[in-house]
DNA sequence: AATTTTGCCAACCGCCCCACG
DNA sequence: TCGTGGGGCGGTTGGCAAAAT
């Protein structure tokens, strides 16, 4: 059966407004307001949906907007509501007056997220790459942490390599991978031992970045006597202090004054403990579902779901077994 | 100068929620 | 209580302009 579409899409008009069309709309709205959209482009005279009218009045036409760009001030509004809702572009738009949901979406997507990509920071999550490496990586027995760092690359893929071959970050190893024994000489590193920026390079870049990241918040945080043989991201060899050397210039330390973590407590509120590599779908329920998750029932309900990231370190509402699954 | 690529943003699509009968 | 339709929302696309090659 499924629902019958808003108006007749034969008889409508698509694509851009033309001036006569907005003037149409906005005499019409004066004189009459917003109040059935479905009646109002047959009763202003335009060919058009009501959906259609609906859309061009919110994002174009109303007289409280703003049309220029975003200031320093609304930018970091943005950042710390995205840090703590999410994409509820709707929700971070009502903060921002005359500013339409489009324009913060837009925003977001054109400026803001590579902004944060280029700062070392992940934008969905609001963390640096090499932190949530880390994190994904130590709360895993390290039988595990292969496959779901491979996951993990999966995740942060896109931003690594637009952050690595579009922006031309100058990623040097100071230690440059010797060529596999057999001698294939089609060696991936020029003479200055440093690889050619193709995309299979780029990866195999994040793939130590996050060897290194695994190894350094192994170092910070566990005695040494007590730290394991971590598998590194590719599963391929065991990762000591000999095969990396030096600071990883991928990761950089930002240098960037919004702060998430101070906005929020870590581990509760932001949504992105519930979901890190895609988000969820999120409607209004989302408080409620907080209120529940807090009060501790929820996911002990979900059919025995592993609580695989514990209250403290909740990163995926996938189980387990999805994540050990490198294609999920 | 011509062509290709990239960036931007307006507009569309489809799903969901909720009010109302 | 249920079905229906309007409106809201977030994701995606298409087209244009600017930048790069």
């Amino acid at each position: 059966m499924g629902r019958i579409p808003c108006c007749e899409k034969d008889n409508v008009k698509r694509g851009q407004w033309t001036p006569e069309e907005d003037n149409k709309l906005s005499s019409y709205i004066a004189q009459h307001g917003t109040r059935n959209w479905r009646l109002i482009p047959k009763n202003a005279g335009l060919q058009r949906c009501g959906k259609s009218c609906r859309l061009r009045w919110t994002n174009y036409l109303r007289p409280d907007l703003k049309h220029g760009e975003f200031s320093e001030a609304e930018e970091q509004t943005i950042m710390r509501l995205h840090a703590v809702v999410g994409n509820r572009w709707s929700l971070i738009a009502a903060q921002l007056p005359g500013r339409t949901d489009n324009d913060v979406k837009n925003y977001w997507n054109t400026k803001l997220k590579k902004k944060l990509s280029g700062m070392g920071i992940d934008p969905v999550t609001h963390k640096p790459f090499s932190h949530l490496m880390a994190e994904i990586a130590t709360t895993l027995p390290p039988p595990h942490v292969a496959h779901l760092a491979e996951a993990a690359l999966g995740c942060f893929k896109d931003e690594m390599l637009h952050l690595l071959t579009k922006k031309r970050v100058n990623f040097q190893l100071h230690h440059p991978i010797e060529p596999p024994p057999g001698g294939n000489t089609s060696s991936p590193y020029n003479s200055a031992g440093v690889k050619d920026e193709t995309e299979d390079n780029a990866v195999e870049k994040i793939r130590l970045g996050l060897s290194r990241a695994i190894q350094e918040h192994n170092e910070t945080t566990m005695p040494v006597s007590a730290s394991k043989c971590w598998v590194d991201a590719a599963g391929m060899a065991p990762l000591s202090s000999g095969n990396l050397n030096g600071s990883c210039s991928a990761f950089p330390e930002p240098e960037f004054h919004y702060s998430p973590t101070s906005f929020m407590n870590e581990g509760e509120g932001s949504p992105w403990n519930r979901s890190l590599c895609g988000e969820t779908r999120l409607n209004g329920k989302l408080q409620d579902e907080n209120v529940e998750e807090s009060e501790g029932g929820k996911d002990d309900e979900r059919n025995g779901s592993n609580t695989l990231f514990n209250s403290d370190c909740v990163l995926w509402d996938l189980p387990a077994d999805d994540l050990m699954n490198p294609i999920v």
